[in-house]
RNA sequence: GGGCUCGUGGUCUAGUUGGUUAUGACGCGGCCUUUACAAGGCUGAGGUCGGUGGUUCGAAUCCGCCCGAGCCCA
């Protein structure tokens, strides 16, 4: 029995380990049919980062409909999965063992990177359980394994054989430091100081010029531009110089040519709109390459490569007598000749932006290699289309996919340079170059360690072979779960790929960042798309970003991070809980404390009303015929139904914060405020069946309700109170469907609430006792219940209204009929019902000329009680105290 | 620089197919020991709905511009 104070510390944590220990949260082994179960695909976390706001708040969110759709009979899937595969374990790895990857075999270092791993995955898989998420802890993965290596080469093969794979020089991005190739996403923006270089160009006529003839001696040395770099020593690389359409100064050089200082070779001179007028001269040189607007142009105009600067940072033949040197070198001496060559003519300190590796801090360089990538831009339509399939929770989100989609220019390249990661199951024949698949039966393979699977190239019959060293981008791996989760595979007997568990496939839910829709979800969506032909989630729901107290980003170096551990300390999880399902699904939340204190005050609530039903509901029946149920108790269960259907709709949709509120309020004020403070002096005062049946039918209906949200103080007390079983494994409550007289009901309440209200205006205690309180208004079959709880000496109903004096106040309209119907005369009805001039005849009032129906205005009147005692209004009822002070 | 989202009493929020008197909670003031809960109950104050211009009889709601925040892209 519920007794004394809430202790969360204890409960929660006896739950947590309860429903691990008893696998409350299984997924059934024979659950086969696809409409029952309920599948949800969580992008993994990070394993070597920490617990921070947005895993508590994404994974609540997770949990609310989880346990839902699990309390509405669906066996439902709830995985957990650890990133450990990206370049953040590796790190780790290298760090705590104090080891370099490079020292090892590949396989064999992440052998070690799953050592490390395992024991932050320990941590993480503590923390969320100690968040009471209902996840099945039978069903993870970790992207390291060589079981999700072997679906990622297997879907690398499978994307192969259906032609969505291609491999071309392309520029990459490079870090000088790391001497790896890295994503876009890795890197950063960085002030950095650094200095412009205004160096003089000279103009040389262009081809067109020259044989038309209108070349004289002066026009070629006499004319120069200057273009202000910050790069000198990419002077070499240079292949085109740049001018800005509108730039109506230095139009007359496009389509000449220019001669690069030093270097003499001649470049065109060309227009583009990403020239930016606003920085240096408005004149740029195109380097190959310098930075991302040159990779543009050099696709963009088709120009010549120029490669100057090479893996290490050094130069390149290209540099003529630089090469060799590094590039730092090479700049000082570049600037310096340019100096003595009189071709600097200025140069000053700024600060710019640079894109900079994210780990490392070094300015990345834009470098050429081999690559491979997975086909996009030739099936837009179709991957915008898969996107609408999907319903989105919000729908407005939707519009982040539609925008990423229709921006795409490039297609994704997906091989990396680095020496750690998932290996491209590729060898090339050493005179064809002929790409050599592994075989799907030998997956997850190595090529740096592992043979082909041919002894001679099927192309030429040479039996030389390079191994690909490139590994998988992380997003490649990243974007299989849904198939990883259903154990996609390879069937040698089909032939074909199959999953192990089809029906979780499609899975019905992907929540999913706001903030990684554009890479997770997107690349997810596609490659699924591509492998089983099929949208992969039936609906996604978006979460927003938690921000601090003052809606900014929680951000380390501001100093602002709260971090949950902390938090979960003082407040209990249901708490935090209770918070996570106060926003709009997709809207950011702020994290505040606020919001969990409003938590913890509710379930004490719930605590405090449920110690006071279990106290009245010993003899409590079972069953109760419901014909026989008391007119209140007949109106409570009936207003109940309504507002569990609302619940119901709302948690179906994903409105979190409008079930809760609406379930909340309804809990405190209408069960706790209204009925609960009349059915306990009831069953108190004489035995009441009735009373004590609703009582405890309304309370195992609240529990039921607030357990996908409270998910710990409901279970003790639904198996305190109830039942051994979990309060999360009962059926979600139906409608008990009750006829009531919900408007007297309401109008009895009204009545009770207006004498309240008369107590305390009066100083007088609540349970004091009143001599004659007279209603009239309909409250029948709700007397005995008013003037129980208001303890009214006698009650009487009033058969026509008492002697009232009405004053009329004024003329409301209903805009919403007059406003369509009259429109522009709506000022001149307002200025006559100003001025009192009107008239209602037959319930038809003429005013300004017109004549409104009796639906589109109310006499607004103020009633002055003029018998004895006091007038209340009570809603529609008029109440009348009479009381000897 | 571009796109998307958000901006409502001190704080968090409901309401946005246009209808005039904007919801609830937290906090704040006042009153009340009602044998579940004073961390409770009742009640009150507090908002020209980010700013500005427009459309309309009527705008928190629709449109333009501006400001602030978040995210993504450059």
């Amino acid at each position: 029995m519920p007794s004394g104070e809430y202790d969360p510390e204890t409960v929660e944590a006896k739950w947590q380990e309860r429903w691990v220990d008893e696998d409350l949260y299984a997924y059934p082994e024979r659950a086969v049919d696809p409409d029952t179960v309920f599948s949800i695909d969580s992008p993994p976390p990070t394993v070597s980062g920490s617990l921070h706001w947005g895993h508590v708040y994404g994974f609540t969110l997770q949990d609310f409909v989880a346990r839902f759709n699990r309390m509405r009979g669906d066996e439902v899937y709830f995985p957990f999965g650890y990133d450990d595969n990206g370049i953040a374990s590796e790190l780790l790895t290298e760090d705590e063992l104090g080891i370099k990857h490079q020292d090892y075999e590949r396989r064999e270092f992440q052998k070690l990177c799953r050592e490390v791993t395992a024991e932050y995955e320990g941590e993480f898989t503590e923390k969320m359980q100690n968040l009471g998420i209902s996840i099945d802890w039978d069903q993870t993965y970790q992207t390291i394994s060589p079981e999700v290596q072997r679906v990622s080469q297997l879907s690398f093969v499978d994307l192969y054989d259906k032609g969505r794979q291609y491999r071309q020089r392309a520029p990459a991005i490079w870090c000088p430091e790391c001497e790896t190739a890295i994503s876009q996403v890795e890197t950063e923006d960085d002030e950095q100081g650094s200095h412009f270089h205004d160096i003089e160009f000279g103009v040389a006529d262009s081809e067109e010029q020259r044989s038309s003839g209108s070349r004289t001696e002066s026009d070629d040395s006499e004319e120069s531009f200057v273009i202000s770099t910050t790069r000198p020593e990419l002077l070499p690389a240079c292949v085109a110089v740049f001018v800005h359409p509108d730039d109506d100064d230095n139009e007359h050089l496009v389509g000449q040519e220019a001669e690069v200082p030093l270097f003499g070779q001649r470049v065109p001179i060309l227009e583009d709109e990403r020239v930016d007028l606003e920085t240096g001269t408005g004149l740029v040189m195109c380097c190959t390459f310098g930075d991302q607007t040159d990779i543009e142009w050099y696709q963009a105009h088709d120009l010549p490569l120029r490669v100057a600067i090479d893996e290490s940072g050094t130069m390149t033949e290209e540099a003529d007598e630089y090469a060799g040197l590094s590039a730092d070198e090479a700049r000082e001496a570049i600037v310096s000749d340019l100096d003595d060559a009189g071709a600097l003519l200025d140069k000053r300190a700024i600060t710019h932006t640079v894109n900079v590796h994210e780990r490392c801090g070094t300015s990345v360089e834009f470098l050429v290699k081999d690559q491979w990538y997975i086909k996009l831009l030739d099936k837009r339509e179709e991957y915008l289309e898969a996107g609408e399939q999907m319903d989105w929770y919000p729908e407005k989100m939707f519009t982040r996919y539609k925008n990423w989609i229709e921006g795409l220019q490039w297609d994704w390249a997906i091989s990396r340079q680095r020496s750690s990661g998932i290996p491209f199951p590729v060898w090339y024949c050493e005179d064809c170059e002929h790409v050599v698949i592994a075989d799907r039966e030998d997956l997850p393979v190595d090529p740096l360690s592992d043979d082909p699977p041919v002894d001679a190239c099927p192309e030429c019959g040479h039996d030389e072979f390079a191994a690909e060293d490139d590994v998988f981008d992380t997003w490649a791996t990243s974007s299989l779960t849904p198939l990883i989760n259903g154990g996609w595979d390879w069937n040698p007997e089909t032939e074909e790929m199959e999953l192990e568990r089809p029906e979780l496939y499609p899975f019905d839910m992907r929540p999913q960042g706001h903030d990684i829709i554009s890479f997770w979800l997107f690349h997810t969506v596609v490659k699924c798309y591509e492998h089983t032909g099929e949208v992969p989630f039936d609906s996604v729901m978006i979460n927003g970003m938690v921000l601090d107290e003052n809606r900014e980003k929680m951000s380390k170096s501001v100093g602002n991070v709260v971090s949950p551990d902390e938090v979960l300390e003082k407040f209990p999880v249901d708490a935090a809980r209770y918070w996570a399902a106060g926003s709009a699904v997709g809207d950011d939340l702020p994290y505040q404390e606020k919001g969990l204190v409003a938590g913890e005050k509710l379930m004490r609530k719930l605590w405090n009303a449920s110690k006071l039903v279990e106290s009245l509901t010993e003899d409590a029946p079972a069953e109760f015929d419901h014909d026989d149920l008391k007119a209140i108790d007949r109106w409570l269960l009936a207003s109940l139904d309504r507002e569990l259907e609302f619940v119901t709709e709302k948690l179906e949709n994903r409105e979190f914060s409008k079930a809760r509120d609406r379930l909340r309020s309804f809990f405190w004020h209408t069960f706790c405020d209204d009925y609960l403070e009349i059915a306990k002096q009831r069953v108190r005062e004489g035995d009441d069946p009735s009373a004590a049946y609703t009582l405890q039918t309304a309370h195992k209906r609240f529990l039921t309700c607030f357990a996908p949200i409270l998910a710990h103080v409901t279970e003790e007390l639904w198996r305190d109170m109830y039942d051994e079983t979990s309060v999360h494994d009962q059926p979600w409550p139906e409608p008990l469907g009750l006829d009531a007289d919900v408007a007297a009901g309401e109008t009895a309440m009204a009545v009770v609430g207006a004498l309240r209200k008369y107590k305390s205006d009066n100083q007088l205690s609540m349970n004091a006792p009143v001599d004659l309180v007279q209603v009239y208004g309909d409250i029948h079959g709700f007397e005995e219940d008013v003037s129980g709880v208001m303890h009214i000496e006698e009650l009487e109903l009033l058969g026509e209204e008492p002697e009232i004096e009405s004053v009329v106040t004024g003329v409301d309209l209903d805009y919403s009929l007059v406003g369509p119907e009259y429109g522009a005369q709506v000022p001149d009805i307002e200025a006559a019902l100003e001025s009192d001039d009107y008239e209602v005849e037959d319930g038809v009032m003429h005013v300004a000329g017109v004549e409104l129906a009796p639906e589109m205005f109310t006499i607004e009147e103020s009633r002055e009680y003029v018998g004895e005692g006091d007038m209340l209004e009570a809603g529609d009822a008029i109440v009348i105290v009479q009381h000897a002070d």
